[in-house]
Formats: structure tokens, sequence, C-alpha cells
DNA sequence: AGTTTTGGTGAAGATTGTGTGAAGATTGTT
DNA sequence: AACAATCTTCACACAATCTTCACCAAAACT
């Protein structure tokens, strides 16, 4: 579970960004000044900060140039000031991750919020046995690196992408090769070499139970 | 350098956006429809994606839809419409990054481009073998001094610059050439010469595991 | 059980990509 | 203009990769 630490001082608006960040499964804690939450947050694990700018004891700007010396944590901007220069600033000289200004809807500070974390999500999704780099054109698997060639690299990325999910031979056909293959054999045989690939990094995994083969159909990466 | 990829059917506001991002050292690439940008991202390196809703072909948030089918690519939308509804759909259910919306200024679109790309920096690499004095355009490895050439040159702090990542050749071309060259393989004569200079400071390295062929894409530098 | 359909497998051949040296073209210098 | 340095292209050899195919195994259906 993610925990957000929201510093702003009116107290419903607050109040009101808790309600709806915890319906969708956050944790929060809130301030309504700046001293209390650098005090907070040099003692517990906090995974993104959602800062009004007009505080009582300091501005939220310096609040974030504080938390900077620091930390890389993302940081939204609050604001009821729709100043283009303001945000500029926050953005580009005092490194926020975000900006909002007032009025908002609680639905788009959410939105805000899982658009910052969805990055360190996919970093290290402990969940899934694979990882994509997609500069290096790479697939870990069990941080491993497979050596996949290209066709094989284009094949299971879209396994990964959308794990739990059939592929049917024509969808992979259309989406992989530019002019298709005639033989729907073909993809047996990459299916084939990818397997062997996993087999070589975790000898003792089976992997026909990670790429499932839907009779018929095409196949699926199992979770 | 950070290349970024532009996509707005609005050629005057590209063209502002691409002056002032390549004033602070960004290098952009631009397409006024959504089906070209597609292609172009599957055969080159992009590090952030500036994307308008508005296109010709397409919308923007189908463009982002695809994009996010293979990647993770920053992508921030550039929109006239100021409707909060969008923004939620955007960051969060079709996984954009940013948002901005019309009319805005160019140093607007520089700080959402630099927050974006702040937290994936790699500058200053005390491990790399390699260092590049860009005034006196020379490379040295292992501080020892190459002589390269003018292109090689290029090649090679386009590499450094972006390391454990693939290059592809289309990419090096449009990239190191003013007026691209018609044939590819020259591409790998120059990454030859330049693996020939490494081994001749250093005998007992391997030059192909520095600089690292991927097979059918292009070639990566290994840190 | 027998038959039919579908997927798995390995190998062969076709295709494509890469490394290399050398030749010719281009550029810069004296 | 002559020369040297550098860049581009090319042809060839070789290696990796892709596609196809024939054959076997497994599953589904009668």
């Amino acid at each position: 579970m993610r925990h957000i630490l929201i510093v702003e001082d009116d107290r419903t608006i607050a109040e009101s960004i808790a309600f709806i960040l915890e319906q969708d499964s956050f944790s929060c804690q809130w301030f309504d000044n700046g001293t209390d939450a650098l005090d907070y947050l040099d003692n517990n694990p906090v995974d993104l900060m959602l800062l009004d700018v007009g505080l009582p004891d300091m501005s939220g700007f310096d609040v974030l140039r504080k938390v900077r010396v620091k930390s890389d944590l993302p940081v939204v901007i609050i604001t009821a000031r729709d100043d283009e220069s303001d945000q500029v600033l926050a953005l580009e000289g005092l490194g926020a991750n975000g900006y909002i200004t007032k009025p908002f809807s609680p639905r788009l500070v959410v939105a805000h919020v899982r658009s910052q974390l969805r990055r360190d999500r996919t970093d290290t999704n402990p969940e899934s046995k694979f990882s994509i780099n997609q500069a290096m054109q790479k697939i870990l698997f069990h941080n491993q690196e497979l050596t996949l060639t290209q066709t094989e690299f284009k094949i299971l990325s879209h396994l990964i992408h959308h794990p739990n999910r059939v592929h049917t031979r024509e969808y992979l056909m259309k989406n992989i090769w530019d002019n298709p293959v005639s033989d729907e054999k073909t993809i047996n045989t990459h299916i084939k070499s990818i397997r062997k690939c996993l087999k070589k990094i975790d000898e003792s995994c089976d992997p026909q139970k990670i790429i499932l083969t839907n009779r018929g159909i095409g196949y699926s990466l199992i979770e």
C-alpha cells in the first residue's frame, strides 16, 4: 500500500482528498503546516507528497526546496493561484513532479497521484517474474537477461504487457509482422524458442505453465 | 542529449516548442500525425513524447493507448480542451505523465519536460570508462585520449550520452549526418574503426563487449 | 479405441544482417 | 594543383535469424 503525505492547511480540502485516496487504497497522513510535515518525512516512509503552496508557517515552495535537498520523493503541488510562472518555477526550478490548480475534483488528485506512482510500480513489480527494458530491448526473467532474437522479443513483449489474456495467432501475426507471414505455425516455433530460453534461465520451471497454450486460439502469459 | 518526440498538427505550435526545447539542448523530432509518430517510435530511441490530442488521423488518446501497449515512455499531453474529465482519463486511465492545456508558454512545456525527465538522469557517471571533453572534441577512454575522426566522435558521443540503450542505425543516421547518407552500412564501418581505436588503447579489452551489436536493431554502449 | 484436429519439435533452406578490407569520392591543406 | 586525411560505398564471406516443412505427440471428438 502506498503512503501519501498531504500538506494542506484547509481542513476540508485535506479531508476530502484523504477520503478519496483512502477509497482508492492509499494510506494518508495529513499536516496543516510545513514544519511538522518535514519532520514527519524525516522519520517515515512516504511514497508521495501532496503539497499546498499557501501554508501558515512557510511557503509550499520552501517546503519543496527542503525536501529536494534530501530526496527525489514525488511531490505534487496544489495551489489556488493559476499562475503559469509559478508552475514553471515549481516544475523546473524546484523539482516538483506535478501541479494541480484549485478548484479541482478529488478524482483529478487521484489521477495525478497514480500517474506519478505508475513508474515506480513498473520498475519494481515484485509480482511479475518479468521486467522489460525497452531502451535496451532486453527482457529479464527472474532478474536474469533473456537472449532473445528481435521477433522473439516482440512476441514476449506483447504477452508480458497483457498477461493473463489470450493472444490469438492472428493477433500476433498482425501486430508483429509488417507483412504477415503465410504460415501460422511460424509462431509455434518462436514460442518454442522463447520457452527454451526461459528453461535455460530457470531449469526448474515449466515453460508451458508460464506461456500457456490455448488450444485452437493462441497463447497467454500467466503471472 | 535527450530526444523529444513532438506530435502536433499545428505547425506553428510545433515549431515554437521545438525551438525552445532545442535552445534548452534537447533534440526534437516532429510529426503532424499519429501514424508516422508511432512508426518513428518503433525504430528510434525517444526520451519523451509531447502529444497533442487533436490530430488529423487519430485522437491523441488513441496514440497514447498504442504507446502504452509497448512501453512506459513518458508522455505529456497537450490539448486545447481544459476539461478535467479528459485530464483524469489521460492521467489515470491511459497512463499519461503530464497534461498541459493551451494556450501555454513555451517555458511551461520545457518545465514539464524537465520535470518528467529529472528522475532518470545519468549525466555524471563516475564509473564510466569514458569521459567527453565537448569543447575539445576529445573523448578519453581509461583516461587516455582516443584519436577519432569527426564522424566517429559524433557517433561515440551519442552512445556515451545514452549508454545501455540501443541506438538504431536509422536514429544515428538522422542525428549525425546533416544530409543523411544513403547506405546504412556506412555506420558499420565507423563502428568498426571506433572499436579499433578502443582496442589500441586497451589491448586486453573486447571492443565488441563495450559497443554491443544488437542484431537487427543497432548498437549500444555498455557501462 | 480409432479418427481427426491441433500443437510441439527439430532440421533444412532461405533470408537477412554484420564484419571486413579496399577502392573510389570527397574534403581540407599546403 | 597536388597531396593527405577522411568519408562513403561496395563486394564478399560468414553468421544469425526466420520460415517452412515433415513428422510425431497430445488432445478432442465419434
